[in-house]
DNA sequence: TTGGCAAACGGAACGCTGTTCCGTATCGTT
DNA sequence: AACGATACGGAACAGCGTTCCGTTTGCCAA
């Protein structure tokens, strides 16, 4: 068996071992506290949650968005994998495109506050916006043009532009009358060429 | 000459002559703030620029979703008169109900955090909700019902939900690589019955 | 014109946020 | 065991919305 440490790189001289212990707890408090009271949820709630100052939570992550993309990390990764697998499996472009944008929704609505935090033009979420779409409109931007190519759908659209208007579409899902993945499927449909187009 | 008194009804016993100048004077900055800063400007500013104190806003403004209606309540009654006006110009119904929507998002990407604040779960905001859907609701469903008669679109989409998609995507409108406008024609296309249906 | 009272005002004060900072405790090594 | 570096805890600060009450102001009646 190979080091018991994560970190086999050099460049980091390896943490204490109670700093680790702490980013773990941290990671699940915040989990914890996610559900509870969404990404908004207060720091002191945080910490206190997890046994630990609010000093710690700003030292292991010294930004709200730091601390999110850390708790869902692993679930971001799955959906960008799953892109590709999607492509290879499906009939069409356009269908592979369609599950994909299911997977991100279902995602995001599971994740109170998530969808809002993603649009939020405070700076504290800098990192968050980058590292889903970092991450994420790659992903996308190959199921459109996969689409495209296969002139299933209409070209004017990039990838980012999508995956915002999608997010957008998620934010209040939980709302009583509203369905979120109703509007999303109205816009995937609208990315469709029409068929004999409009009125002559 | 009839009543200088604007309030000719006989319920409210007439305000003192400070307190109507006060209300007007607020109104005006309170706008000139949600241009600086958006409809989430700082209390304080906005009684800053008026030349009052906070209690004054409070006192003629219980919540911020009262300020902002006051303030935004001539565009909403513009927009929502304007829909039967469309239906009855336009050469079909569901020309009418995408210029109409057009119009609402005009009105929304404009005010900066004005959408944002539509789906805002804070209770501070639940006069702004109720007033934007009492107004605007009915006259989306008039539209909608007429495209839906003309046999022009899918039934199984609410005004509501409608509006509420909309406006969504008009949250992070101004972004410098986001279109909310083609996000929402794009959302009023899927609304469309697909010539044809999906691949052969 | 003036007296008085109800109406309205101003802003200090409170509670809840995020964020910073430094004295103290702990870990790992020598 | 001792020491230095690392990490911790939480008090302290700043910015926000909101409340509250002593003071001022407009209005009307005498």
């Amino acid at each position: 068996m190979a080091d018991i440490d994560s970190e086999s790189g050099r460049s980091t001289p390896r943490k204490r071992a109670d700093a680790r212990r702490n980013e773990a707890t941290l990671l699940d408090a915040a989990a914890a506290a996610f559900v509870i009271s969404g990404v908004d949820a207060p720091v002191r709630d945080i910490a206190a949650r997890a046994g630990v100052g609010v000093g710690t939570i700003y030292r292991h992550f010294p930004t709200r968005a730091d601390l999110i993309v850390a708790v869902y990390r692993h679930q971001v990764e799955a959906c960008a994998q799953a892109g590709p697998t999607l492509l290879a499996d499906s009939s069409t472009p356009h269908a592979a495109l369609a599950q994909w944008i299911n997977l991100f929704v279902d995602f995001l609505v599971t994740k109170h506050g998530l969808a809002e935090a993603l649009q939020s033009d405070n700076a504290a979420f800098e990192t968050l916006h980058a590292y889903f779409l970092d991450r994420l409109v790659p992903v996308c931007a190959q199921l459109l043009d996969a689409a495209a190519a296969a002139g299933e759908i209409r070209t004017d659209v990039t990838a980012f532009e999508l995956l915002r208007g999608v997010g957008n579409l998620c934010i209040g899902a939980g709302a009583p009358r509203y369905d979120a993945r109703r509007m999303v499927e109205l816009l995937v449909a609208g990315l469709r060429h029409h068929r004999g187009g409009g009125p002559r």
